[in-house]
This record gives C-alpha cells, structure tokens and sequence, in this order.
DNA sequence: ATGAAAGCGCTAACAC
DNA sequence: GTGTTAGCGCTTTCAT
C-alpha cells in the first residue's frame, strides 16, 4: 500500500511531529531537516491522508453543491461556475442532482453524508427554504434562487419580478399588446414562476393591459419541448386572438416556442416577439437570437461562495442572514429586435 | 457539537460494537437491544462520522469525475448521467473541472485529494491516455473519450471514425460533394479529432471525391462560436468554390456553423446540409433541427461505472483492462431533411 | 527545533 | 449476542 506520515519520519530519522511541521509548512524547521523530509517524501511519494486529517482537525475541505439537474444548460453553466470558484478557494466540490425531488433535496441537508462537507449551497426546488435552512442545522447553508428562507439562512438571487416587470416592458414597449406568458408552475409552489407571473402582470396593468388567463401558460417542467407545447397550446386558440409576443418565463421554454412558432410559419420577431431568461449560451446563436433577461452568473457563484467562507470561517459571527440581489440586465437580441415593432 | 458512536453507547447501556452493528446492520443483535439503541440515536441525533469511517475502511465512498468542462452541453448532460449512475450505486461524487488543461488534469491523478477517493472517470484533453493510466496508479481509472491508454487502464468510447465515416457518408448519399469538414484540432493531439477526419476522409475518398485541405476547417475550441468562425471562413473563400454540405465535429459546432450560415442568407438544407456530432438537446429545436451522430449517453455512463466497480471491488481480479466500444447512430433531422437532396 | 504521546470516531479481531 | 480493545494516519499539546 501507499506510505504514511510515520514511514517518511522511519526513513529521514526525525519524529512524525517534525514530518507533519513540513508537510504543512506550519511551526519552523531547519533547512536541514527539512531538505532530509522532503526527500523522504518525494522518495517514498507520500501523500498525506485526508480522511485522517479531517478526522483530526474536524473540517473535511469538501462543500456540496444540490442542484436540480446537471444537464440543463441553465444549471450546468452554474455548476462550472461555482466549482470553478469553489476551487479557487481549494474546496472540494461533492454534486447532487435532486431532480426537484423532495427526499434528494433532504438526503443532502440530514447529513446522509455525516460531516461530510463543510457547508452546502441549494437550489431547492421541491422544499420550502425554510426547511431547508432548519433541516440543514448546524451546517451552514447557502440558498440558490427565488424562495427566501426568511431570515434563517443567506440566500443569493436576483429580483425576479423586476426582470420579469422589464422584460415584459420591452415588450410592450415594441406596441405588443397580446403578450402571453409561458413557464407557469402552479403544482410547484415554486417561487421562481409566481415571481416572474407577478412582474408579468404587474408590467401589464401598468400599461394598462389586462392580464388575460388564457394567455399564462403552465408547464411542467422547464425544458424546450414544454415551451413548444405550450406555445402549440396558444396557437391553437380557437378564437383567433393569438399573441404577438411571448414572455418564457427560461430560455430553455423560450427556444421551444419559437422551434413551435418556426414549424407553424410564424416569422420571427414580425408575427411573435419573444423573450426568455437566463442568457444560456444557446441563446446568442439560435435563430434568430434570442432577447432575454441576463443574471450575472458569475456573481452569483462568487457570492454564494463567499457566503458560504463567511459561515465555516467565522461562525463566531453571528451575522444575520444575509439576502443578495445580483443584477440582472435586458439583453435585446433577434427575437424583438428590428422589424419587431409592431405595424 | 454532535454526538458519537460512544455518546450512543453509553446512553443505551450498551458498547460501541453494538452500537456499530446496529448502525451496519451487521452483526445479529437483538431486537430489543437494537431497539434501545435506536431510541438512543434518535435522541442524540447520532450520525457516523464519514472521515472516521473511511480512515478505518480505508475506503471512501466517493469517486472523483474530471471533465473538461461543465457548461457544455455534451459534458453537462453526460455528467448528469454519470451522477445519477454513481447515486444508484451509493457512490458520491467529487466533480473537478479540468478546462482541458495538463496541470488541472494530473491534479487529480497525482492525488492531490490524498486516497480521498475509491476511483476517478475521467476524460482527459491534455493528457496522454497512457500518461493518465500510469500516473493514475494504484487509483482505479476509467477514461471517457478517443485516447485509448493502450490497455493499461479501462476505456469506454464510440466508434468515432466509423461514426464519421456514416455522417460523411449520408451527406455523400444526398448528392453532395462539396463537404466541408468543421472541427480539426492540429495544437491538440486530440483523438477526437483525429478520429473523426479519418472518418470524413475515408468516407469521401470511398465515393472518390478527393479531400481538399481548404476544407478541413481547424477549431480553438469546440463552441458554437468557433464553429461560426469556421463556417465564416468557408463561405469567404475567393474560388467561389463554397462547400454544399458541413460535418462539423460537435453538435455545437455545428450550431454555431447554423447561425452564420442563417447570416449569409443560406438556406439549410437547400444550399447547405449540416450534420453534428452528440446529439445534445439543442439539437433537436433548432432551426433547422440539427442531423446528428448520436452515442448512447446513457450507457456510456452506465458501463463507466460498471468498470469501475469491478476495479474497486475486485482489484484481486487481475482483468486485462477493457476497451469498450459504445453504439452509437445517425440521426436525421431537419438540417439534411427532405430538401437536402442535390439537385 | 524536535520528540513523545494522546486521541479524533470508527471498525473488526478476539474474547466470552 | 455482546464487551474489550487495538489501531487507521494525522495533528497537536506538553516536554525537552
């Protein structure tokens, strides 16, 4: 088997003590001695053992990142996002996919693992926050989108029916006036559409449109082939009273509209306008482009990171819980863009 | 702080071996001694403390995944299998980035982690497969992709030269003999590559169209905006000699080569076929949908794992290591539909 | 500057 | 069926 930390003392002639004081740079050792260390080491390849060492120092080095599904582009860009920062700070990263499942979202949280990661950051979907931050106690937690775990741990987000307010505002803004909503959850109770659906309907009262129910679309999930169903649902209206633009509450829902809005022969943006959320990478290169509301993901990673240092670091300070807002920006691409003004 | 083995032990009046048979379910205990204990756990809120567990086991539980990177779909979606598989089979999953660099890939390998996992799936980019093989060791390896490490260490793949060959192939049978191909990667030595243009030129070279170096299009990397590049390129050929069909090498690639096919005011399939490779989601509500190289993800993910296992659980099994070959199959869609027939 | 030794929480070999 | 006990490999007080 591989060396250990008394094998290298055995071979350099010094004490396990004078060996770990090298390995981890820590108390001051003559050059001499640890020129002999590291040779031993390097001789021997040893590598220090991770599950003794956390065992001692109680802290394992590892966070874990619940997410509900790796494949959505969505989540994969966060995923690399944060692991790539997770990294930065030498964590170790464990991944689990939930899948919106309330049992995975918990097996996580009950410590099935057993101090197994120093701290977590969720993306729930299926519990409510509040469970989330009771459930995960004594483990500090870092809540990943739009259900506020009031107060009892720090969540990182954008504003939600702002973006939702905006992207409907442009919109209109266009002189659309038959704007439809796709992304509804109402078997969720999912934070995430009823924030978007209020800033929808609030961008439309304001403007003095009425929000018609026939024109919010639920979903089941949040993939392409639900955006193009749903949008199949509205074309299909048999009252002649189509849209003229189309709000998706994701740019995943967002692109499947318009592969529905293609195979109907709807030009895009002259017959529908369309807008998503979440600027995926597939948006800036479908066609046409997609106009959408941007979060930066960037930030959301590096705060939520640095949240989560703040709680392993310094749990003395007892800091109340912190609620981020990112921002968030409109970026107008080929679906609303020229020839998308309304005649 | 939380509760240990012993704590248990003493509240129920009984030793930490019975305590730990009744956490293992391991040993026969009786009933009602059982029963105490449990009560006992649920009061103190006992769980196993992993780092302990795994110093005594010497095993871990948890294999490590290093990939070139998240945020692609192709990777984003193979990942999720691969986590979902390891779930199935009580295996957690430590994930690393690697951004196709040397230093980020030997990380691992070198046991940067220190025996902090049972066993690793790679897909390495920089790397040697050999180099990956034996720098691995004693560590179970299995490698994901088009470098074969030459049996010293499990391998699972696509045939990718005849998976080209058949893409190359359907455009030829269209018509088309003026087939571009989208995706070299000469700075890499990337079997990927390399495999998939012998497959393209074998296929041509069958049909007696002779492969023409202006079009074999080289690649940074393998986004949709290179592939754009690339597309860029063909069609600003000054011989006027434009290709009527593209194989580009990824399914993103060829997205990208959509998008700017779509800005030059080709019509796809008419005045330009395009086939991908991955079959990744995208593909199929794109506009055109996208005809595609599909490998069976699933199992690709499934036999990883099974690999894996068998090296874990069987290291005394001395097995030549294997090289398996997954199906894979040529799905046509919009983008060499009907239309796509040469005139 | 270095050595000796205790012990982190758990499992398993050995008793009975 | 259950108790006792010796470590797994490391860090870290207490000595020197």
């Amino acid at each position: 088997m591989s060396s250990s930390l008394k094998d290298v003392a055995a071979r350099a002639g010094v004490s396990a003590r004078t060996v770990s004081n090298v390995v981890n740079g820590s108390a001051r050792v003559s050059t001499q001695t640890r020129q002999r260390v590291q040779e031993a080491i390097d001789e021997l390849g040893y590598r220090p053992n991770l599950a003794a060492r956390n065992l001692r120092a109680g802290r394992t080095g590892v966070i874990g990142l619940a997410i509900p599904e790796l494949h959505s582009p969505y989540f994969g860009e966060l995923a690399g996002l944060l692991v790539d920062e997770a990294r930065r700070r030498s964590w170790t990263v464990i991944i689990d996919q939930t899948h919106g499942d309330a049992e995975a979202e918990r097996r996580l949280l009950t410590g099935d693992g057993g101090r197994a990661m120093d701290g977590l950051i969720i993306s729930p979907w299926a519990l409510e926050a509040q469970e989330v931050a009771t459930t995960a106690r004594p483990l500090p937690v870092v809540l990943l989108g739009e259900r506020s775990p009031q107060g009892l741990a720090d969540r990182v987000a954008v504003d939600n029916v702002a973006a939702a307010d905006e992207a409907t505002t442009h919109l209109l803004a266009l002189g659309r006036r038959r704007v439809a909503a796709i992304g509804l959850q109402p078997h969720l109770h999912n934070g995430t559409a009823e924030q978007r659906a209020e800033g929808y309907r609030s961008a439309l009262r304001r403007a003095g449109v009425t929000p018609k129910p026939r024109w919010e679309r639920s979903v089941t999930s949040l993939h392409r082939q639900d955006g193009a169903r749903a949008m199949a649902e509205l074309l299909d209206g048999d009252d002649g009273d189509t849209p003229d633009a189309v709000f998706a509450f994701t740019d995943e829902l967002a692109l499947g509209a318009l592969h529905m809005a293609h195979a109907r022969g709807l030009r895009v943006p002259d017959d529908l306008a369309v807008v998503g959320f979440d600027d995926i990478e597939d948006s800036r290169f479908s066609h046409p482009t997609l106009t959408t509301v941007s979060p930066d993901k960037r930030q959301i990673a590096e705060r939520a990171l640095q949240c989560l240092a703040d709680r392993i670091y310094s749990p003395e300070n007892e800091v109340p819980a912190l609620d981020l807002t990112i921002p968030h920006r409109l970026v107008v691409r080929g679906s609303t863009g020229p020839g998308a003004q309304a005649h």
